[in-house]
DNA sequence: TCTTGTGAAGTTGTTCACAGCG
DNA sequence: CGCTGTGAACAACTTCACAAGA
């Protein structure tokens, strides 16, 4: 099945880079909050710890939106990464799960703010019901579908305990969700054409000690991981 | 300098290995919780999402654990596991940041267990100092080095506001901390040696929101992004 | 001059396909 | 026979190094 293409996508940007425009997005922000104009490849490269030349390749996959002997504008930039990544829309979201997880996303920033819009936030559990958290009041689980049709949700958000998260996913699913973000720590099952995307807060735990591991047993010298050495 | 030891044990497990083990842990502990004793790659596979080709590449990274034409031990694959990611000792852990994300942290599932000890949990707000969260009473941040001396920290995570995040951060390096899990938007200046990672709980939503705005757009087939076809 | 944008080279990660072992 | 473990082919990603443009 599916021959590879004589022509593939022409819009392809490569999966790796668009995991770090968000990153590029955050630190560009931070920069036009100080009233920087412009910045180079290499200056914004050294602040979100990425190699320069990778940065520029990353960005001539959105087109070419710098000057050479200047750099890039930082509005223009924060613009065009914002379009791209689809975040000059409102996205509606859903969270179900309103323990000290789903409280700490409702309140997260940039969660609720720029291109994301909490449309609702569900609970099972009767003692929650009714709680105001981030301006909104929590609902029962048991709307989820109407929640998603009116107010057109179009990613749902998994906080819940392990157990509950694969029929929160169902009803998701059910309701016509296609984009689930799960941070139960459990992997769920979903139909072709659902987009699921985990985050296991332990993980990033496990992979840490792994290094430090490393670190104490015998070992050289002292390896960067995610940081920059220049 | 650093000449390549004539026979350093090729023990160089590829970062992206490394990556997924804790997820083919999860899995494997929940065989085990169900009385299932061996598992092959193929179901393992399945079951975590990834090609079986893969999976067995990645296991043989750590030795030759499985019996052919049988598959994996579940119980020992765990041992193995566990041990390499160094998890068979315990980890001691100090969060500092007692908001929802604090608490959800202290209390989410495999971080006070398997491996990790919470040994502090920091606030430099005095409304909650003294509360009790996962059992242990909040302390306050100016108490962070005598903490990490005195409980032997060795990792230290950040789950503040934005901005306080560097100034915890500069006080985990300065008490000698070399590992350092960050939940704060911002991105860390660290010196060399030490180790930063950062989950961001709003990039994996902008990710979805990329993915999302590609379906709606003109696109031919529905595409798996974590899934598995088969 | 300074910095972008990009071919080309290099590195890392993935998948195939099958030999070899239980 | 079934399933692991792995060489080899392939694909993706990163980095280098420099031509070309402002």
């Amino acid at each position: 099945m599916t021959p590879p293409s004589p022509r593939p996508r022409d819009r392809g940007i490569p999966e790796a880079t668009v995991a770090r425009l968000p990153v590029y997005l955050r630190a560009l922000q931070a920069l036009d909050e100080r009233g920087i104009p412009t910045v180079s490849s290499e200056h914004l490269a050294e602040t979100t710890g990425v190699n320069s030349a990778k940065l520029r390749k990353d960005l001539s996959h959105l087109g070419s939106y710098g000057t050479r002997g200047v750099g890039y504008d930082v509005e223009y930039l924060i613009y065009q990464i914002s379009r791209e990544l689809g975040l000059t829309q409102d996205w509606s979201v859903a969270i179900v799960g309103v323990g000290n997880l789903g409280r700490a996303l409702a309140n997260y920033g940039g969660f609720g703010t720029r291109g994301f819009r909490i449309a609702a936030l569900l609970d099972a559990d009767e003692s929650v019901l009714g709680d105001r958290v981030a301006g909104l009041a929590v609902g029962h689980i048991d709307t989820l579908a109407d929640v998603v049709r009116e107010e057109n949700v179009s990613i749902g958000v998994i906080a819940t305990p392990a157990a509950a998260a694969q029929d929160v996913c169902d009803r998701f699913v059910e309701a016509g969700v296609t984009s689930v973000l799960n941070f139960a720590p459990v992997v769920l099952n979903v139909p072709p054409g659902v987009d699921v995307r985990k985050v296991d807060l332990s993980i990033e735990l496990q992979i840490l000690a792994f290094h430090e591991q490393r670190k104490a047993d015998g070992h050289a010298g002292p390896e960067l991981i995610g940081g920059d050495p220049a």
